[in-house]
Parts: C-alpha cells; structure tokens; sequence
RNA sequence: GCCGAAGUGGCGGAACUGGUAGACGCGACGGACUCAAAAUCCGUUUCUGGAAACAGAGUGGGGGUUCGAUUCCCCCCUUCGGCACCA
C-alpha cells in the first residue's frame, strides 16, 4: 500500500472486491431489518451526466450508511428505456431506436460501476424488455376489464406539416419544432386510466407521508385540486336544450352576466352552423398547442353565438359567448361568468363592454351601508345599496363618508378589478347580507329544490391519457374488431411486442407505417381485426419498476418477495417529477394493492428531491444575433486582484467571451460538465465527495473544478495523515481517565463528529454539513503533535473512525485505508457504527455570548454548573459591557443556560 | 397566468428549536520550502472608518412582533422548478 494517494489503483481495487464477493446482492432476510433505497431510474441517453452522478450518489451515500446501521439493504438499478430521444437520435443517426437504446444502457452500465455504486447488478432491466412490459400490458387489460381503462376523445398537438402528433416540448411558439408549421389541436381517439377514481385517497395519502417534503405534498394537493361546488343548470332561451356549468362561488350567482363554452361545445358549433363569422373563431381557436402554459398565458379572446340562457334565479336572459380560454376537455366545457368577483372574467367582460355587476362586498363597505341604514341593525335590507344611497341621513359629514366609501368600492369593482375576496352579499334579492357560507347553502338548497343544481365535489385532477401516437414504446394491448369494438389482448396471447428491428427514418411510426403488423384475429369472434398502433406513456413503466426490483424473474408482475422489501424506505430523485411521476408512482401503487399484488397503501415512506445540477455559461454573439455557446472547459475566468470576476476569454483565441449566467447544465447552452472527464482526473471518490459537499442535496448545485481539487486535497492530506501514523511505533488502548486536556480536547471533537455525522447522514440528510465536521476534524488531528502513547492512541481512534464516517461518500478510499490500518480485506459495510462515547462528551466549561441591547460586547467562560447570579455578575463585570451600561439603568437580564446573556439597559 | 421553492462575504455554502452571522471549502493576498516551478505547509481575508484599540453597518427590498430575527408575520422584487405528450 502506497504511502500517497493514488485513486485509480484504490478504486479499482475496490471495485474489484465488490464485484468478486457479489458484496451487494441481497435476498430477504427475516433476521434483518430491512431498507430499500430507491433512486429514479436513469433514461439511458448516452452518457452518464452530472445530474445522474449527484442523483445516485446521494442513493449510494444513504445505502451505505444503513447498511453499517445493520440494516438489509437493497439497492437497485435499472433503465427508463422507452422514450422519445431515442427517437430522434433514430433520426439524426439512422440507427434503430432499439439498438441505440441497448448499447448506451451498455455504456451506461460500466459508468455506474466506474462510480462505485453498490446496485444489486443481479436484479437489472430495462423497461423496453418484453420480459418486463409483459406485465405491464396484462394490468392494463385487467384494468380495461375493471373498467379503470376506457377510451375517449381528446385534443393533440398536431403537426399539419409532418401529418404528425407532437410532444409539448416539441411546440415552441406554437409552431412545430422540425416544421416550423403552425400547430394545431386535433381531438382523437385515446386511452385513459381512471385515476381520478383515486383522487380522494390520493390526497388524504398525503397526509401519511411525514417522511416527503411539504413542497411536494402541497404541490399534489393543488393538483389534485379537490373543491366543493355547485353544478348548474342554465336552460338554454327558446329551445328545450341546457347547458351546465360548475361553480365554487355559487355566492357570486346573482352577478353572472355571460356564459362562456368552449370553441368544440356543442352548441358553439350548432350556433357556427348558420354564422360565418362565428365559424371562422372557431376555426382560430385550434390554433396553438393544448398545454397548460399557453393556453393561461394567451390573449384571451372571444365572440357572442348570439345564442342566450335564462338565469336560474332571475329569469333573466344571459349571452353566451365562445371563449378560447375555455376547455372542452375540462369540466363541463362551459362556465358561468361573473366579471364583478373573478379576475379572468373581469378582463374578458371589458375588452368585450359585457356588463359588470357587483354582488359581494367587503366589510368596510358593510360598515358604511350600516351607517347609512339605520333600519339594517337586523341584516342588510332588500336593496340596500341603491337604498343607502338615497336613502335620507341625519348626520351629514357621516352619510358623506360612508356614501363615498361605497362608492368608491363599487367604483373599483365595476371598472378596475373584480373583488375575489369572500364578503357579504349585496344586490342579490333574497340573499343580501349573507355572508359566504351562508349564500353558498341557500342557494344551493334553492337550486336543488328547483331541480337545477346539485352540490358537488370537484377535481383539478384528470384522468391519466396513457395514448401516445408514437413508435418507441410498449403497445397498447388492444385489437379492433368491427363487430366487437375494442377488445383486451387475452392473457395467453400477451406480451404484444414491438418489433425492433424496423427502420426508423422519418417521423411516422414504423408499427403505424407497416399495414401487415397491425393485421390480426378478433380474440372474442375471430374475425379480421387491427391491432392498436399506440403506445403507452412511458410514465407506465415508470409506475411501478420500483416493485418489480423485488420480484426478480417473477412469473407474475411481482410476487410475495414484495411483501419483504415494499414500501420503499428511502426515494430519491428530482424535483422536477414532484407532481407528474410521484402522483401515478403513487396511484399505481394503489392498483397493484387492489389486485392483491401489494399490501401497503402508499409506495415509498421518505422522499428525498435533489436540485439540479448547473454552471457557468459563456456566449459570444454572432453577427445574425444568435448565441454560440462555449463550454466552460474551453474558458478561462479574468478576476481582479480582490477576486472579483472582471471577465472571461476563449482559451482558444484568447479574445473576450460573454458571461451568461448560472444555469442547469444542458445540451443547449453547452454549459455541460462531462463527468468522466472529472473521473479520469481526479477519480471516483473525489467526484463524489465534491457532488456532496457543493450544496445540500435539496438545492442547486454549482460545479466549479476548483472546488473539486480541494476535495482532492483532502483525500490526499487524510491518506497522507493515515500514512504517516501506521509508520509510528504500536500504542496502547485508549486510557480515557489518563488523558490530558489537549488529548481530552481531540476525543470530545471526535465524538461530537460521531453524533454529528451519524445525525445528518441519517435524519437530517445534510451531507454537506457531515463532510464539512469532517474536514474540520482532520485539521484539528493535523495539528496535534503528541507523539506520546497516549497521544498515537487518540490519534489512531480518531482517524480509524474517520475512515468509517467517511465510507458511505468515499467508499474506495475508506477500503484501501481501512487495510492501511492494518484490517484484513473486508466489506467496510459489515463494520459496525461507530459508537458515542458520552463520557469523552462531557465539558467543564462554556462560553457564553455578552449582548448589552441585543448587542454583542464580549464573552464570558463559565462553569458549566455556574449558578445564574455568578453568571449575571460576571457578564456585568466584562469591560466592555461596562462601558454601554454606565451611567444606565439595568432593566432585565435574560440568561439562556449554555447560550447567551443579555443585559437590557435603559 | 396558476402552483411550489430559493435569495447570506469575491464565490459555493454554515448557523438544526428565535440566542456570538459567515463553520467548512474555493478564490485572493502575504510568508516558508525550492536554483526555479509545481506540490505542500503557515498566516490574513464581510464591508466602512481607524495606525491600532475599537466603533458603526450588514443575511434580496420595505414594514412588523420580540430583551434578541438569516430564522416568525405582512407586502414587494428577482431567479429557478412544474403545469398533464421531455423524462
């Protein structure tokens, strides 16, 4: 063994160990607690990246350290190997989706291990395995049977160019990405899953997850968006046909003055029959792509169908207009407007001069109408706004005031912005003056009993479209027949595969494309049927991969080995998937328990979502305007003698180059930091140390190459200080009665770095503050000089411990140093914890801080047992407190034992 | 537009339950070693004033609660993540 540090033959070795002894591969063992730590599974895009590194990393940290807890751990690996880029990588290199896909997975895989993560190789796949979505397929066909499984209309992105549909990401200003062609929306046949028949135990789950951030929880409620309301009935003027709408402000009912539907609702397109005008909107508004972001953020447009609905309340008529913010998809497709108490309808009511009406004030204005009607003592009146207003005042300057402030209320409402606020009712006949909850009821119990309204519960949440037109991806398990309709694939005859070798060229999908592979039987009457030619999302086999790593070669999708292992103890992945993949993660968790398949009701019990990973950005400006990115290894950063950065050049040419920012590493701004590149250099450990030190996990990450050569540094000087000490003469034990104050100091740092340590790996998952406690620890061992017997034996506990604490994060050089003290080859993870000594915790003395006013103004160490009044005298004493207390008075003392005085003069 | 985060020295970050703001690392500066460089080691490093002692200011901005606020409350600004077909 080297006297210096050299990471290649460490970690080789390591490595070498690991895969020799099958050291991570587990079974079930009921002796053994068990733990299963989870991190999302990668798509297979090529290369390992820096958000892959720091994403797997913080896995591998947390599955280390439980596994020196004592626990069984399991720690798997596998592939999200569907998906669109391999695509587009089809495209660009005209190679098969499948073949790409398989040899990065191999390029991939010898990356992984070149990190020394300690994955279960044994229980390895990749989603695009037909081994794998066979069982995919057969849950959805149970689900189909179930009737959680139904097809229906909804709108795509289409791309009228490429004849195609396409990805949001690939509609960029509502223009199609490769054509530049205006997109449209287009409504086709899909396949849905019923997760909305979930959304209650969606939510209330939530409620027993302590161990997932609050940000995600918060962020599923809202999505799953429960709200109770009104559904209403508006007939429709001279004809016997209806409309509904659903509310959650039934309160703000007496000030609807329009209704808006959608540009596909039935009666838009019964009024477009006979208008030109009216058609040509419609026509526009499938302009544009359907996602979320456009559809808020667009001009909000719209026209009269110059067809009209009866208030339910008042009988009074009501426009109806088309508007392009509305969604047929969603909810009824119509909605009631009320432009006095809603934003959205607010602005669409005066850029179109549709009426305004206020209905609900705030209490102010409450106040102000009591002023005015002294006969309101017992509620509101029947009108008592316009009452108020002419009504007669004995108080002249009063009436004035109280007159202007509901003016100037209804001023704002009717031509600034609506009131959105919860008040009390106004102009609203039978229900003035009541107050939210109240006119909700009311209303309601009217409606009802008219028979035009219902209470009902709503949801944001929809059901989850699983359709998608495209070719890399497990085919729905579906045949059409023309007699039968759509019929499941039979048990017997799934998996349905995806042929792989078919050539990819343009953007039409192969199976769409190849009129012989769709051709089949009908299952039911034997006729000739076609097969589905869509695909799943590929969100579908990243439901539920989490449960099949504990079924390794399992007949079914999983099997009573899931019992053992399930929920998952410890997920780790991006923020990014807060909502989108940990929602159907969560809801397919739930259908494998209704099929008997799981036991517990959520699938994962501690969350852990890691930031990204970014760096700097360089850009110069070519002479169209558009930006040529430079990579950060290409440029060197000017600084001033104080360190500031005073600019940047190309390496290159040495000519100035442009700074642009901090932002996530990606393709796109070539601001990406190869991290085999980094491994190479500077070795696997190095990389990892960095990747946890930079930034705590749940934060943004800034990789900087300076900072990694100091985590070098450290490797260096600890192996160089674990060198140095095996070259002493042997030791004693530890004799903790026979220390001195110096070597007394040492062992109490070293086990409040012990409990320090053991607490952030473990609940508080600060990993950064444990390396930092660390680093702080081996300056202090650096410094200390005892060569005495004493002094070689603190020193050998102190570094001998280290290289446990350190093993979860630098897992290969914890190997080699481990045998540099003197062990024999062994698994690190096998070595118990290293245990707190309270004894060597015990202090004598403590410093507290002096504050006169809240300020600082010395220090003062005392006894730890000292009494208040010692304390209090003492601190008074201090010089430099005097001198800000003199000539005052003391009012208060506040003493918090072991933290702070503070004199309080006046 | 809606939902969720974040903002602290030249930089990344620490301060865990309201109690000494800036731990640890990077960078910069000074020094030692060296023929020299690299590596390594020692020291200084929030800002302003001051030779120093010391004083004042300071955690995105504005207000509030408290003996005491990076931490709690209200308003605002900026940046980032998600918005259902990127994964």
């Amino acid at each position: 063994m080297s006297d210096t540090y050299e990471p290649r033959t460490v970690e080789t070795a390591a490595q070498d160990f690991w895969k020799r002894t099958h050291a991570f591969e587990v079974r079930e063992d009921a002796s053994k607690p068990k733990f299963y730590c989870l991190s999302m599974l990668p798509y297979p895009s090529g290369a390992l990246h820096m958000g892959h590194v720091r994403n797997y990393t913080i896995g591998d940290v947390i599955s280390r350290f439980q596994r020196m807890q004592g626990r069984n751990v399991l720690q798997p690996m596998g592939w999200d190997a569907f998906g669109l880029p391999a695509e587009n990588a089809a495209i660009k290199h005209n190679t098969a989706p499948a073949k790409w896909t398989r040899s990065n997975i191999e390029h991939m895989r010898g990356q992984f291990a070149r990190m020394g993560f300690a994955y279960d190789w044994s229980r390895e796949f990749a989603t695009c395995d037909p081994d794998y979505y066979v069982h995919e397929q057969r849950m959805f066909v149970r689900l189909f049977e179930k009737g959680l499984a139904y097809r229906k209309n909804s709108v795509v992105n289409w791309d009228p160019v490429d004849q195609t549909v396409l990805a949001n990401e690939q509609v960029i200003d509502g223009r199609g990405w490769r054509t530049g062609a205006l997109v449209e929306k287009r409504e086709i046949p899909q396949w849905f899953l019923k997760i909305t028949d979930y959304a209650q135990e969606l939510l209330d789950g939530l409620d027993t997850l302590p161990g997932w951030p609050d940000a995600v929880k918060t962020m599923q409620r809202n999505w799953i968006g429960r709200s109770e309301g009104l559904e209403i009935r508006f007939d429709v003027a001279d004809s016997d046909v209806s409309l509904t709408v659903f509310t959650t402000r039934p309160d703000t009912l007496m000030g609807a003055t329009y209704v808006a539907v959608a540009a596909e609702h039935p009666l838009a397109m019964q009024a477009a029959k006979d208008n030109a005008k009216l058609a040509e909107f419609i026509e526009t508004c499938r302009q544009g792509g359907t996602s979320e972001a456009e559809l808020e953020t667009q001009e909000k447009r719209g026209m009269d169908t110059g067809l009209e609905v009866v208030h339910p309340l008042t009988g009074e008529t009501l426009p109806i207009w088309v508007a392009n913010f509305v969604l047929m998809g969603y909810g009824t497709g119509a909605v009631m407007a009320v432009p006095g108490h809603d934003e959205r309808d607010h602005e669409f009511a005066q850029q179109y001069g549709l009426p305004i009406k206020m209905v609900v004030v705030d209490a102010g204005v409450v106040d102000a109408l009591r002023e005015l009607q002294h006969d309101l003592a017992a509620g509101v009146g029947a009108d008592p706004l316009r009452n108020a207003l002419r009504g007669t005042h004995t108080d002249a300057y009063d009436a004035n005031t109280a007159v202007r402030v509901v003016e100037s209320f209804e001023h704002r409402v009717l031509n600034e912005a609506a009131f959105t606020e919860y008040g009390t009712l106004v102009n609203s006949g039978d229900f003035d003056g009541l107050d939210f909850q109240g006119a909700f009821d009311a209303i309601a119990a009217k409606l009802e009993a008219d028979g035009r309204g219902a209470r009902k519960v709503n949801w944001r949440l929809r059901d989850w479209g699983v359709s998608r037109q495209r070719y890399w991806g497990c085919p729905i398990p579906i045949v059409y027949c023309p007699t039968c309709d759509a019929v499941p694939v039979p048990e017997d005859q799934l998996p349905v595969v995806l042929p792989e070798d078919v050539a990819f060229t343009g953007v039409k999908s192969p199976i769409k494309a190849d009129p012989e592979w769709r051709k089949t039987t009908c299952p039911k009457c034997g006729g000739p049927a076609e097969r589905e030619t869509d695909t799943f999302d590929t969100f579908m086999e990243s439901s539920w991969y989490y449960a099949r790593y504990t079924s390794p070669g399992a007949a079914t999708q999983v099997d009573g080995r899931a019992d053992y292992w399930l929920p998952v103890d410890q997920y780790i992945g991006g923020i990014e998937h807060a909502i989108l993949h940990l929602l159907y993660f969560r809801f397919y968790h739930k259908l494998l328990r209704d099929a008997g398949l799981v036991t517990s009701d959520e699938p994962a019990t501690r969350l852990l979502c890691q930031g990204m990973v970014v760096a700097d950005t360089f850009y110069r400006e070519q002479d169209d305007g558009s930006r040529h990115w430079f990579n950060p290894a290409e440029v060197a950063v000017q600084r001033d003698e104080k360190g500031h950065v005073t600019g940047a050049v190309l390496a290159a040419d040495g000519r100035p180059v442009r700074i642009g920012g901090t932002e996530k590493m990606s393709k796109s701004k070539n601001n990406g930091v190869d991290p085999q590149v980094m491994i190479d250099k500077y070795g696997a450990d190095t990389v990892r140390l960095f990747s946890m030190f930079a930034a705590p996990p749940e934060q943004s990450l800034e990789w900087n190459e300076a900072g990694v050569e100091g985590m070098a540094r450290f490797l260096r000087r600890f192996w160089r200080e674990v060198a140095t000490h095996v070259a002493q003469p042997d030791h004693p034990e530890v004799d903790p009665a026979a220390l001195d104050g110096a070597q007394k100091d040492l062992r109490r740092q070293l086990h409040e770095t012990i409990r320090k340590v053991g607490d952030d790996y473990g609940r508080r998952q600060s990993f950064n503050t444990a390396i930092a406690a660390l680093m702080e620890l081996l300056n202090h061992v650096g410094k200390f000089g005892d060569m005495s017997d004493q002094g070689r034996a603190v020193r050998h506990e102190v570094l001998q411990t280290m290289v446990l604490l350190l093993n979860p994060i630098t897992p290969h050089t914890s190997h080699a140093l481990w045998q540099l003290l003197g062990h024999a080859e062994t698994l690190i993870e096998d070595q118990p914890w290293p245990a707190v000594d309270e004894d060597a915790l015990k202090r004598d003395a403590v410093t507290l801080a002096v504050q006169v006013n809240g300020k600082l103004r010395g220090t003062v160490e005392v006894a730890v047992d000292a009494p208040r009044e010692d304390i209090e005298r003492l601190a008074q004493d201090l010089p430099g407190v005097q001198a800000f207390t003199e000539g005052k008075t003391v009012r208060k003392v506040i003493v918090v034992p072991g933290k702070i005085v503070n004199i309080v003069v006046g």
